[in-house]
DNA sequence: GTCTATAGGTGGATAGAC
DNA sequence: GTCTATCCACCTATAGAC
């Protein structure tokens, strides 16, 4: 049980609190209250609420691509990849929380210019792995869908981005593993 | 040229901006700086943001409604039906805004509860009516799908949803117009 | 209905002791 | 690194004149 440095749990709080209620609905202060420091203690790890809110979504980026390394080092294929990939969004899903960067989309206009292009990356990153997959999966004979892999690509990232606001804003989180399951037995 | 009452207008100020921050990222001196009015004329018509945000909502609720309405009483098959519902949604995307229900639904964890229940309606509305829809277009052999009906329609509300979040955060327009036309396609 | 003025609270942020 | 203390800007909301 390795000791979390105080900065580790910082951003984890945040994370915590930036998905559930958006990054402009949270304060210093809840992290403060919640981590039972003080909030000078806060910005002594991150000055401005913008270094925080770029080292939330550098963190989650970097975990995001790990755990696409993983799934593609495992056994299983294109099928088996695309549901592994899926379980990622429903695991955000407990506990009222939606994906870190749905919700940094969502709030887009009202964050700094600066942390638009990272958002963008992190997209364009997931879309990439995803037109790998179905390409790959098509060539094998696992998928089979018409249309170019990087438009399946487009439609499966949105479809789980938009799945994780809808179930979690109609309190049903069996709604979106049904729709995991529909988006990925259609490309069968 | 009818005279919109100062009340129309914060609805449409306070919309616009809901629609590009967030619900938690305007507030009253905002809209009344765009209108040219005092921030207390405001809490006349609405004596707190919380009854501002369930107007709102209620609103957009009943415009979408009757877009709904005015889609099935027009000529055309279900792959056109389809086809202008997907564009209701493209054109909020313009000046980087997107649905409004997709915003409330994002901002859902800093919202007053009494708010979930109109918003799920909204969304349960969008989900019968795309689920008549795409009975009537396999009846009449306009749309070809395997599954319900209503996961399909689940399907497609989500990656609209969540095509204009990706496509707003990436600044790119025509990614959610190729989405449209390949979420369709696939259902002929 | 709209205004001026203001209350009471919370936001992010900094200075300086320990 | 964490604390106390404080600043100032902004928030929602209300009282009362016009």
């Amino acid at each position: 049980m390795s000791k979390q440095s105080t900065r580790d749990l910082i951003l984890d709080s945040a994370q915590s609190l930036a998905q559930a209620r958006g990054f402009n609905a949270f304060s210093y202060a809840d992290i403060a209250s919640e981590l039972g420091v003080r909030k000078a203690s806060i910005h002594y790890h991150f000055p401005s609420k913008q270094d925080l809110e770029a080292a939330l979504l550098e963190r989650y980026r970097a975990q995001f691509l790990s755990a696409l390394d993983s799934i593609e080092q495992s056994a299983g294929g294109s099928v088996t990849r695309l549901k592994r990939y899926a379980d990622l969004y429903a695991g955000t899903l407990s506990n009222g929380r939606i994906c870190l960067a749905g919700m940094m989309a969502s709030d887009i206009g009202a964050l700094p210019e600066q942390l638009a292009p990272t958002l963008s990356a992190f997209f364009k990153e997931q879309i990439d792995w995803l037109t790998k997959v179905m390409t790959q999966g098509k060539n094998a004979g696992d998928l089979n869908f018409s249309g170019s892999a990087q438009s399946q690509a487009n439609a499966l990232l949105a479809a789980l981005q938009g799945g994780l606001l809808v179930a979690n804003a109609m309190g049903d989180e069996t709604l979106f593993k049904r729709l995991g399951q529909t988006l990925i037995s259609r490309l069968q």
